[in-house]
DNA sequence: GCCAACGTTGGC
DNA sequence: GCCAACGTTGGC
């Protein structure tokens, strides 16, 4: 079982979109970088846990926690060209992009914010503490997790 | 295969 | 909305 974080733009599909949708399930799509697409191919798998993190908004942080239901599959939008990821060079026989399911497990009372996050001497390889780093998905250590984890104050 | 130009990301 | 950092594109 591995742990991964999750960057998404609540203004667009935040926490509380999944846990509004049918089944609390939504396909985690629309993924267009090469390495966090070899992320969803290859290493994401059933059962993995998600941290829920919302960027380009007014509180920045980690919101929640999901869980993978369904594993590397092809990203349907890449076939579709009434969607903004559309992608004509996309070869349905050997798909480029991937997409998978996850499900809502937890909303935190609070963000667990960025600046909090950055600030615990204890996290210092995590993607998003980094400068300049910009990919979508990322994995978290099990260590990571647990101090993350402790630093909201909930259990699972 | 280099690399400049361009587009995007994302914190602030 | 600014802008630094990064990924992608495409001419050569």
């Amino acid at each position: 079982m591995n742990y991964w974080l999750f960057k998404s733009e609540p203004d667009v599909f935040g926490i509380d979109h999944l846990a509004d949708r049918p089944n609390q399930t939504e396909p985690w799509d629309g993924v267009r970088n090469y390495q966090a697409r070899n992320f969803l191919r290859d290493d994401i798998k059933t059962g993995d846990l998600v941290l829920f993190y919302h960027s380009s908004c007014k509180q920045v942080g980690i919101a929640g926690v999901a869980e993978v239901v369904r594993e590397g599959y092809p990203d349907a939008l890449q076939f579709n060209p009434e969607s903004k990821y559309f992608d004509p060079k996309s070869n349905p026989d050997a798909p480029r992009w991937f997409s998978v399911d996850v499900k809502f497990r937890k909303k935190f009372k609070q963000v667990l914010s960025l600046q909090a996050i950055k600030a615990n001497p204890d996290i210092t390889e995590l993607g998003i503490v980094k400068k300049g780093h910009r990919l979508s998905i990322m994995p978290v250590t099990p260590h990571e997790w647990s101090l993350l984890l402790a630093m909201t104050g909930e259990a699972l």
